[in-house]
DNA sequence: AATTCCCGCCAAAGT
DNA sequence: ACTTTGGCGGGAATT
């Protein structure tokens, strides 16, 4: 008997904590470790998946094995048990009780579910299930934020702040339209905000909460889009940490973003999202999307429906859409700009272009230069290159994305935002020189679309 | 040794 | 005040 409850506690002295880390050594002792609790009673309701074997295996005495506690294990009982086609509100309380885990672990797990779509936050310990057929809407969103957000501003450093001139597009354009569809949500929205505009303003950083700037939800959603945007299928965490990251952040940054990166990565991987490979060439563990559109289903269970698109469940007839896309502008979302940090490879953009438009990949196109030229002038076409975007919402499906032609590629012509540009030149470019051999060998090896 | 990543302390947000 | 959310990083399990 030793307690069944969690956590023993140790002892220990914390000690600092808050903040800072710096320095600091102390060593909280706790180590201790725990473990015990799984319970009796156990839970692991219905573990879906199949595989018959049941418990244990063989299990001798022993061990306890990390995966069975893994995030990816515990999503995947997550779906099992809701994933029915009328599960609706789920109590974090009820969820956690359910699936034998603490209550931490259930926040993991549906913040990276909300940011795919697939759950919707309705109140306090409230969500509301919707379901793999949300998926490709929330996928929608994402990547036409994504795209967007490209051709804004780089940011990258932490201080700094160019007080940018950023385009702000906005131009809302929605108000209030009809029902406001709730897909999903958008209420992240990174970047720093800064609406400042005003001259003068004393602009006070605003300290807020980047509580909120780094929650596993945005980290999962810039994840994503990673993989929406630039089509380079492996990537593998570290690269992008850096992406999301600055570039030159502190180490213990890094390792902290990479921790993270885990735990969205093992999520999504159990929701057949992405799975992980080895970076073509290197032998790094690296993470490959799998389209959802991607019916990969393996032995996988459950079904939940098929993917085909615009599933949206029952509930309201949403419906309608596929042929344009709403987006919907939100709610009282307050920023209503991005500004974004997201750094982009140039190279992948181009692989993307590429594939979308001709799929010859060929490809041979020459980006070499980088003409300085192309990173100064410009501006003077806002109109245009809104009207641009208009057209490549419109086109979406199509994927006939252009922006101001800069490189040619066999006849087509693929261009780049100079301050897309400039960013890339910034930093990540050295890094990223590698990784465009491979993608390059990469689509030459792949043979037609 | 290096990588993966679970656990849960404890501080921000919310009520 | 209490409760809900959820960063964050130690350090254990795995590789």
């Amino acid at each position: 008997m030793d307690a069944a409850a969690p956590a023993p506690a140790p002892a220990a002295g914390p000690s600092f904590s808050g903040a800072e880390s710096s320095a600091a050594a102390a060593q909280p002792s706790t180590t201790g470790a725990q473990q015990p609790p799984v319970d009796p009673q156990a839970h692991v309701p219905v573990q879906g998946a199949g595989s018959g074997s049941g418990v244990a295996r063989g299990c001798r005495h022993h061990a306890y094995s990390r995966k069975q506690k893994s995030l990816g294990l515990l999503c995947s009982n997550f779906v099992a048990l809701y994933d029915r086609e009328d599960a609706e509100v789920i109590g974090l309380d009820d969820a956690a009780k359910r699936l034998g885990v603490e209550r931490r672990r259930i926040y993991d797990i549906v913040n990276v579910l909300e940011s795919v779509g697939i759950l919707v936050r309705r109140a306090k310990n409230r969500y509301t299930w919707l379901g793999f057929g949300g998926v490709p809407a929330a996928l929608k969103d994402l990547k036409e934020r994504a795209l967007r957000e490209m051709s804004g501003s780089p940011v990258l450093l932490p201080m700094e702040d160019s007080s940018t001139a950023n385009l702000s597009d906005d131009e809302d354009d929605d108000k209030l339209g009809d029902v406001d569809e709730d897909a999903e949500s958008e209420k992240l929205s990174q970047s720093v905000d800064n609406t400042s505009d005003k001259p003068d303003a004393p602009s006070c950083r605003l300290r807020s909460d980047h509580r909120k700037e780094k929650s596993l939800g945005l980290l999962t959603q810039n994840f994503v889009k990673l993989f929406l945007t630039m089509e380079v299928e492996t990537i593998s965490l570290d690269e992008a940490a850096k992406l999301l990251l600055g570039e030159g952040q502190a180490e213990s940054n890094m390792r902290t973003k990479v921790r993270r990166l885990y735990d969205i990565a093992n999520v999504l991987s159990s929701l057949n999202l992405i799975e992980k490979t080895q970076q073509a060439d290197t032998r790094k563990p690296a993470f490959r999307w799998l389209g959802q559109e991607k019916r990969k289903q393996e032995n996988n269970v459950m079904v939940a429906l098929p993917p085909s698109r615009k599933a949206m469940p029952n509930k309201r007839a949403f419906g309608t859409d596929l042929t344009n896309i709403d987006n919907k502008r939100s709610k009282l979302d307050s920023t209503a700009e991005n500004k974004v940090k997201l750094v982009q490879g140039a190279g992948n953009i181009v692989k993307t272009f590429e594939r979308q438009l001709g799929q010859e990949k060929r490809s041979d196109f020459v980006y070499g230069p980088f003409h300085p030229a192309s990173a100064k002038k410009q501006e003077t076409d806002d109109q245009t290159v809104k009207q641009q975007e208009r057209k490549t919402i419109q086109d979406w499906e199509n994927l006939a994305v252009s922006f101001r032609p800069q490189y040619q590629n066999q006849g087509n012509w693929i261009e780049f935002t100079p301050l897309f540009v400039a960013a890339a030149l910034n930093d990540l470019f050295g890094h990223y020189v590698d990784a465009w051999k491979s993608w390059y060998l990469d689509l030459t090896r792949e043979t037609r679309s």
